[in-house]
DNA sequence: GCCAACGTTGGC
DNA sequence: GCCAACGTTGGC
């Protein structure tokens, strides 16, 4: 069982979407990097735990928890010409991009902020805290995972 | 809106 | 296969 984190642009899709969707779930497509395809692709799996992260925005952080619920599978709106994510150079014999279904699980009753992660000391390892940290999905390990939670929840208290 | 950092493209 | 040019990301 492995740990993710999947940025979006709340002004696109917010956690707060996505737990007022139907069924908590949504498809989270338009994934357009290589390594971020790879992990949605070949490593994330149902039951997996998912940091839902808010980025250009006003307050940019960890916003909550989602799972997934469906691994990777080809993200249709490549196929789709209408479609921004639309990509001519694949096809439906050899699909380019994927994407996975996220349930939402929790929101935390405030972010946390990317300027308090980065203070964290415990926190060396995962993407964002690096140089340059552009991958959309990135991989969290157990331990970061378990710390990063503790302090979301202690800013609320 | 700025700009640094990065990924992708395309000419050679 | 190199690498300059270009486009995009994303924090500030």
């Amino acid at each position: 069982m492995a740990n993710w984190l999947f940025k979006t642009e709340p002004d696109t899709f917010s956690i707060d979407d996505l737990r007022a969707r139907s069924g908590q779930t949504e498809p989270w497509e338009g994934v357009r990097n290589y390594q971020a395809r790879n992990f949605l692709r070949d490593e994330v799996q149902v039951g997996d735990k998912v940091f839902i992260y808010h980025s250009s925005c006003k307050q940019v952080g960890i916003a909550g928890i989602a799972e997934v619920v469906r691994e990777g599978y080809p993200d249709p709106v490549q196929f789709d010409s209408n479609s921004p994510y639309y990509d001519p150079k694949a096809s439906e014999a050899s699909p380019r991009w994927y994407r996975v279904d996220v349930k939402f699980v929790e929101k935390f009753a405030e972010v946390l902020p990317l300027k308090t992660i980065k203070a964290m000391p415990d926190i060396v390892e995962v993407g964002l805290v690096k140089k340059g940290h552009r991958l959309s999905v990135m991989p969290v390990n157990d331990n970061e995972w378990q710390r990063l939670v503790q302090a979301a929840k202690r800013t609320t208290e």
